[in-house]
DNA sequence: GGTCAGCGGGAGAGCGCTCTCACCACACTT
DNA sequence: AAGTGTGGTGAGAGCGCTCTCCCGCTGACC
């Protein structure tokens, strides 16, 4: 725990350099119209003192702070001990990294909460947020527009998918189930059911609209609600076999759920995917892989959809690599999802 | 996407209020030795206003910043995608967020990426830094013991328990160990086995001597080698039964590798509990819970430690809460693990 | 040789805040 | 009545940087 040195500044590199403060602010920030001898002189410098300029100084001033929030709204602790949002960080670091760029991580703690964070927000200590706000009834975004910073949405918030120039990135929910559903039914199996997620977030609401897609008449006794939780989906599992005994196929709103749904089956003596076929959704590795039989699901790239959320708000701040749009405000994005075939289905 | 709106200085309050800046400085700070009467007109100008005060302007006269940063060195993303490391951040947050703290992630990249967190950390834009490291030759620890930023690790690094004074927090992966193996005895079990973690991580080693404790003169062949992962598990599990069929206990050093474990008992046709006892670490909830029969394990309170990583760097900041210690440095601490009964043994 | 762009570089004014220090009023001592 | 505190307040000097002027130099053109 040792104490900071004092930290050379640019005064003593112009001194060291022989030329102005102007000079040397110019050389670091570029050295767009600097002769090539004095750039040099100055970067020798800036080495010898090992010079790093000094963030709050130049935010002072420029009003920038090459930061950016990225708010976890999240009371509860399933998705956020879900592997899910360690990608998308992961995505989001990666990208922010790349644009030099700092990430500012906010998480709630409790509903109370908020009113912290639109704070925090508001008083202008980052240049944007990336939020991820998943219940529909959540307080937050309307706070955080409010707040007036520049923000990008993970998922698609529920409150508004398109007022206001909202902007979000989202997976495609709704196709990738109808994909799930769609493979079921290819395999033959007539009597699919599906075992819904928690229905006050968007992507649950919007996989159980692609189920109903494919089964556009479905008997409604073959749809159970639950909470993407193991414990959910074993009761919604009771619940099917004893509604509808004939249940051939279950299409589970995520990988969790399906593996409570799979306990019951087999408690039940069906066989999977014999008896009863069985899609997941998210391909959360460390469940999908490990149930038996290994779980086919849908699987979607979190990564690139954490990299995407930074790249469009560092594009909104003009701050994306130039070449990759045409700056102006951009556009939600719903990327596509791909089905992965393992054993269950 | 809208742009912030230009904010009121203390300047403006102290207009409003009739007072001059110090004194709104000091009614922001506090209100320590201002009449009541200004205190609650600025309060009231504050307000009214809308004023938050500028950060950067604030950092640039105090040096302080008020933000923490958290670096995590993964370069795989098995130990990233873990529920632990989320858990451990919300410790963490919840800790600094009562200290009005920001929470600065900085993820690394890849192995050239610790030159860049070197020089963040160096260059003084946050207070103090939050390090994972878990490889025993992971060079940032080095570096940022160089960059002279106060620094508390999570969990022991291995290339220097106790020289010059490193802070760290740590479970009791040793202790916890003995306890998993004594569980084991004390069922009866004679040929406990052991299916080691990555031994280039500390909570590996320290699990294995934690066996190594218990099973005095164990027979060599009962450990096997792994990786913390699943397949690893599983290929440990199965030189473990080709060389010593007889054996009738494993400890497992994570859910993980006890998933894999478990899988290839299953196949071999060795019942769990009966014909094998085995035992996990971590209380991974989404594996141990899941398995079949689901799995004894070893529990850490990772929130906990979270909590007490910031807390610890916030009292060498002398920033935490004053009863909390007399201050001054701050020592390393090692947080005891609980047994978690389940089937598995 | 004189004029005028054009461009590189320096001077200096802040950005919004904290903090020291001087000041003032009032109370109290001697 | 003058001296000595004392506690509250304001003035003003920076913190380290960026950015706008503006100046001086060079070279082109008349």
């Amino acid at each position: 725990m040792t104490d900071t040195a004092p930290r050379p500044t640019l005064e003593a590199v112009a001194a060291r350099a022989g030329v102005s403060r102007a000079t040397v602010s110019r050389v670091v920030n570029g050295g767009d119209g600097v002769r090539d001898i004095l750039v040099e002189r100055v970067r020798k410098a800036v080495e010898e003192l090992g010079y790093v300029p000094n963030q709050a100084a130049r935010s002072l001033v420029t009003r920038r702070h090459d930061a950016i929030a990225v708010v976890v709204a999240e009371p509860e602790t399933r998705v956020f001990a879900d592997p899910f949002f360690a990608h998308q960080l992961r995505g989001i670091s990666k990208e922010l990294t790349a644009h030099d760029n700092q990430l500012v991580l906010l998480l709630t703690e409790g509903r109370d909460d908020h009113a912290r964070v639109g704070r925090y927000l508001a008083g202008g200590h980052v240049d944007g947020a990336l939020v991820f706000s998943l219940h529909l009834d959540d307080p937050l975004p309307e706070l955080i527009q409010r707040a007036g910073v520049p923000t990008v949405f993970g998922g698609r918030p529920g409150w508004s998918g398109e007022r206001r120039g909202v902007v979000y990135v989202d997976s495609d929910n709704r196709g990738g189930a109808r994909d799930a559903v769609r493979h079921l039914a290819g395999l033959g199996r007539t009597r699919i059911a599906h075992i819904t997620g928690a229905l006050d977030q968007t992507s649950a609401v919007d996989r159980l609209d692609g189920y109903r897609d494919v089964m556009v008449d479905a008997d409604p006794r073959l749809i159970a609600e639950a909470d993407f939780t193991p414990a959910g989906g074993e009761r919604a599992m009771r619940e099917l076999l004893d509604r509808c005994p004939d249940v051939d196929a279950v299409f589970a709103a995520n990988d969790l759920t399906a593996s409570g749904a799979l306990r019951v089956l087999r408690e039940a003596g069906r066989r999977v995917p014999d008896d009863v076929a069985l899609i997941g959704f998210d391909d959360m590795l460390p469940v999908a892989e490990q149930t038996d039989p290994p779980l086919t699901t849908v699987r979607q790239d979190i990564e690139e959809m954490g990299r995407l959320m930074a790249r469009l708000l560092l594009r909104g701040l003009d701050r994306g690599t130039p070449r990759e749009g045409v700056g102006g405000t951009p556009s939600s994005v719903v990327l596509p999802t791909t089905l992965v075939r393992r054993a269950s289905a």
